[in-house]
DNA sequence: CCCTCTCCTGTAAACGTTTACAGTCGTGGC
DNA sequence: GCCACGACTGTAAACGTTTACAGGAGAGGG
C-alpha cells in the first residue's frame, strides 16, 4: 500500500447505512429540502410551526447536516488548521488545547498536522491542508518551509503565524515572551552573575528561537553580562552533555548560570549536571524555559522563564475567527507576557 | 456571536481568488475533466503522454482536488478523528503523535477535537466529528458518553477504542498494561512491602483506569499484599494533599509504597510528600504510572510503569487504515506491553 | 372585488469531483 | 477490405447542500 498523499478516500466504497439526508427529514416533514436547509441555518424566515416540526424529526432522526456538500456549495469549511512542527514536544500541548477550545467554541472542527521535524513532511502535511481547505491556518511554530506556506498565504488562505501576526503585523509569541526574559536577566545581574550560558541541543532554531537568544544576549549585553551559548549536539548521550556543560563551569572564567533553551532540554541538563556532581545553585544556577508541575517539584525547585502559550494559542485563534467569521475580532484580552518565576535553582554565583 | 455548532460555513463569502479548479486543469491540457481525474486517481488507464501533460499543468497550476467534492462524491472523506478526554494531559501527547503518523503516511488527516473531560463538551465535539463524516474515529481513552458514540458506530462509523478493540475484540491497552503493573507488584511484594496504597485524584476513572486498578489489586490479593486507594481530591491545594498522605503513611499498619495512579499526577504527590518531610524511599517508596525524561531526573530518580502510548496509537489507527483500505492490517508487530522500570524512589519498605 | 404587501415555501441550479457508459481511432487478423 | 478488439477519451449524471427566484396564500385597504 503506497502511501501516497492524494489518492480518493474509498477503497471499497463502505455503506453507511445509516446515513439521512436532508431529503429524509423533508420527506417525513413534508416540506421541502429548501426549508429544512433554511431551518438548520437560522438563516432565513421559516414558520415557527414547521421549524418545530422539521427539528423534531431532524432530531429524531438524528440528522446532521454533511459538512462536504455544505463545504461544498459555500466553499468554505468549518474547519481550522493547526501545523504543528513537531508533536513530539509537549510545549505544543497548552498551544493545541488553546486553538481547540476557542475553535470548538466556534463551532469550528480542528485539523492537526505534524511536521515531524522535517521539511519534507511537512510539505506534505500543508498539501494536505491545502485539498482540505481548511478555513484557516495557525502555525504553531516556525515553519520549515515557508515558501510553501507563503504560496497558500497569497491564494487567499487564512494564515496566523506564532512568531509573526496575521498578515504583517507585529509579532505575538517573541514579544509576549521579552519581558520574562529581561526579568530573568536583569534577576542574574543583581546576583551578580557575570557570564550565563543559553544551553541548546543545536545552533539551528526557528524564529521564535532566534528571537528568543536574540532578546536574551542583547539584555545582557546592556546589563554588561556576557551570554554565550552552548550546544549539546543531538546525541541522547549523557556523559557527552556532562562533559560540556563542565567545559564551560569549571574553567578559569567560568559560566556561573545556565539558562535551558526549552523547557524538554531541561531534564537531559539537569541528569548531565548531575552526573557532573554539580551542586544547583552552589556551583552554578540553572533556569529554563517554560514551566511545569515537575519543574516546581524537583529539588531544586527549578526557575522558569513561563508563557502561557494556551492564551496565546486562544487569541491567535481569536483573531483568525474574527476575520473569517467578519465580526471584529471578539476577545482582545491581550494575553499575559511571560513571568520569570525565581526558584531554588538560581541563586548568586559561587565565590571565585 | 452565539457558538452555535450547526452553523453554515462562511459568515461572508471569502472570495478564494487562487482556487483553481479541475476544469481549468483540462482545459489547460486540452482534455476532458473525466481524464484529469483519471491521472490524478491513477486507477484507470491514461495514455503516457497525455497522463504526463496533465501532470505538468496540474502542478504548474498547483492544482490539488478539492477534498469537499471528493467526499460528496465518493462519500468517505480522507479523515480520521481523534477524540481526546482531555488535551491538558500530556499522556495524549504520544498518543496523537502515533495516530498522526501512521494517518499521515497513508495519506488521511487527522482531526482532533477534546472532549475538556465534560460530557457535554464531547457531545458536540462528537457531533462535529459526525457532521465531518470522518472516516473513522479513534478514541483515546473512555468516553464520557459512550451511548452517543455506540449511535455512531451502530450507523457504520468505523470506531476504535483505546480500552476496547474495534467492534468487541479483546482489549489493547489495559492487556498491554498489565505485564507492568504485574511486574511493579511483584517487585514491591519482593522488597517486602506488605500495604500498598493507590493515588488518585478522585474515585471515578475511566474504563482503562479501572481496568488498571482491578488488575493493580488483584495482583496483590495473590501476592498477599493489601492494596487500597488513596483518594487525593481534586483541591490543588499541596497541604491538603500532604495531610492525606501522611495519614496513611503514619498510621500503625502504614501503607510502605505509593502508586501514583497518572503521570501528570505525580509532581503533585512528590511536592505533597515532600512538604511533609516524607524520604523516599527510606520512608516510603514511590512508583508512578508513565515515564518522562523528568522523572528520570528526579532525585531521587522515580520508579514507574511504563507504556508505550505512540506505538499503542499507532497499531489502533493502523487497523483503523487496515478495515478502511480493505488491505490487510499491514503492520502487525504488536506494540511493547509495559514494562516496570525500578529506579532509586522504590526501595525496601522503613524497619517497623 | 381587486390590488398590494408580507410572510412563507417550493423549484431548480449551482458547487467540484468521480465514473458508468458510450464513443473514436488505430491495428492486426482474416 | 472488413471486422473485432484494445486502448484511450469524452459526455453527463450523480453526490448533499444552499439560495436566488418565483409563486401562493392570506390580510388589509381601497
Amino acid at each position: 500500500m503506497p502511501p501516497n498523499p492524494s489518492r480518493q478516500p474509498a477503497g471499497s466504497p463502505r455503506p453507511s447505512p445509516g446515513k439521512v439526508d436532508i431529503r429524509q427529514v423533508a420527506e417525513e416533514s413534508g416540506v421541502s429540502t429548501a426549508t429544512v436547509s433554511r431551518v438548520m441555518n437560522r438563516r432565513s424566515l421559516v414558520a415557527e410551526s414547521t421549524r418545530l416540526r422539521v427539528l423534531q424529526v431532524a432530531d429524531r432522526l438524528h440528522y446532521v447536516p454533511t459538512a462536504s456538500a455544505r463545504s461544498l456549495r459555500n466553499n468554505a469549511t468549518m474547519v481550522i488548521g493547526v501545523l504543528v512542527p513537531d508533536l513530539a514536544n509537549p510545549v505544543f500541548v497548552p498551544f493545541l488545547r488553546g486553538v481547540q477550545r476557542v475553535a470548538q467554541a466556534h463551532g469550528y472542527a480542528v485539523l492537526v498536522v505534524d511536521a515531524q521535524r522535517s521539511a519534507k513532511v511537512e510539505r506534505r502535511a500543508v498539501d494536505v491542508l491545502h485539498a482540505q481547505q481548511v478555513a484557516a491556518l495557525v502555525l504553531a511554530g516556525s515553519p520549515r518551509d515557508p515558501v510553501r506556506i507563503e504560496q497558500l498565504r497569497r491564494d487567499g488562505l487564512l494564515v496566523v503565524d506564532a512568531s509573526g501576526e496575521i498578515g504583517s503585523a507585529p509579532a505575538l509569541v517573541p514579544d509576549l515572551e521579552e519581558p520574562g526574559i529581561w526579568a530573568m536577566c536583569d534577576a542574574l545581574a543583581e546576583l551578580e552573575h557575570r557570564r550565563i550560558g543559553y544551553v541548546s541541543r543545536t545552533r539551528a532554531h526557528g524564529e521564535a528561537g532566534r528571537r528568543r537568544w536574540a532578546a536574551l544576549s542583547s539584555r545582557c549585553r546592556q546589563l554588561g553580562l556576557s551570554a554565550e551559548r552552548v550546544i549539546l549536539g543531538s546525541s541522547p548521550d549523557i556523559t557527552r552533555s556532562s562533559r560540556v556543560l563542565t567545559s564551560v563551569i569549571e574553567r578559569p572564567d567560568p559560566v556561573t548560570a545556565l539558562v535551558c533553551a526549552t523547557h524538554g532540554l531541561a531534564p537531559t541538563v539537569l541528569r548531565a549536571l548531575r552526573a557532573a556532581d554539580v551542586d544547583l545553585p552552589g556551583d552554578c544556577s540553572f533556569v529554563t524555559f517554560g514551566d511545569s508541575e515537575w519543574a516546581a517539584a524537583f529539588r531544586p525547585t527549578i526557575s522558569a522563564v513561563s508563557l502561557d502559550l494556551y492564551s496565546a494559542a486562544s487569541l491567535m485563534t481569536t483573531r483568525v475567527l474574527g476575520v473569517l467569521t467578519g465580526s471584529g475580532a471578539g476577545f482582545d484580552e491581550q494575553p499575559a507576557p511571560a513571568r520569570f518565576l525565581p526558584r531554588e535553582s538560581s541563586g548568586p554565583p559561587p565565590a571565585p
